[in-house]
DNA sequence: AAAAATATCGCAACAATGTTGCGATTTAAT
DNA sequence: ATTAAATCGCAACATTGTTGCGATATTTTT
């Protein structure tokens, strides 16, 4: 396994994720960034964090795919099993830390990783009363 | 609501499914098309199938997107909350119609969809000892 | 059956997102 | 300071999905 090295752009995108409440895009990310590396670094740098267990990546059913800090960084088994929320309103995307599905599978299924994403009104839009 | 029509293309579509047993990603469909109509016109046959609740989409942790049957379409709601299994292995996507997650939302959320995929390795691939 | 209304189609053009190769640069270890 | 390896930027490409519009096919109306 190769070493990954502590650079300029890659302490950049962790202090995105710092200041972001939610989950951000690849786009996102490079907006915040102003320029301060290329587009594929980027994508670079968000695969070497998933690797590291930094972030996790969260598909939505729309298509759009999000990153978001893992805030359990040093559990013996790094498994991302809580639900996400995706408002259909702003189109925000936050992870639901303390909501955990329960379910019971066929025999014969190897379960390595769960993407259990929830869409709907969050809070705030929904108390704007779209 | 504007009335669908049945075409040519839409009835090959959905032989497509018929005869498939996984979900099917657009680009899957249009190699079982064999040139039957343009790239874009499956793209908008899906659309309408989905409206007329006859398939329904599948995004998975990996970005790809597919589609499958829905085998309960005369519901009075007509909801999809059943999981799906995507195999890391043979990258196949099924329909798993009996797996059903419980789980307990915060409040303030109002939940229309849900999207709940599991990965990991299915019984073919998990027989074949990969 | 012919005419009118409208849903669907094909094509071309575009946009967004993600990937790859490679030489240049930066980082961390010796 | 030297060296090896990881990272970067750039250009080029691939894939996926979208939009506009004139042409075609289907359905409804007359
Ligand atoms: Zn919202
Ligand atoms: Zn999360
Ligand atoms: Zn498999
Ligand atoms: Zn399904």
């Amino acid at each position: 396994m190769k070493k990954t090295r502590n650079t300029t752009a890659k302490t950049a995108v962790l202090e995105v994720f710092e200041k972001s409440r939610t989950a951000l895009s690849h786009t996102e990310i490079q907006k915040q960034l102003n320029g301060i590396c290329d587009r594929v670094t980027i994508y670079r740098i968000l695969e070497r964090l998933m690797n590291d267990d930094i972030i996790h990546k969260i598909s939505n059913l729309d298509g759009t795919v999000k990153y978001a800090k893992c805030n359990h960084s040093h559990q013996r088994v790094h498994i991302h099993n809580h639900a996400h929320f995706s408002c259909e309103n702003c189109h925000e995307i936050t992870c639901l830390e303390n909501v955990k599905p329960s379910y019971i599978m066929p025999h014969n299924y190897k379960v390595k990783e769960i993407n259990f994403t929830l869409s709907g009104l969050c809070p705030n839009c929904l108390n704007s009363n779209i």
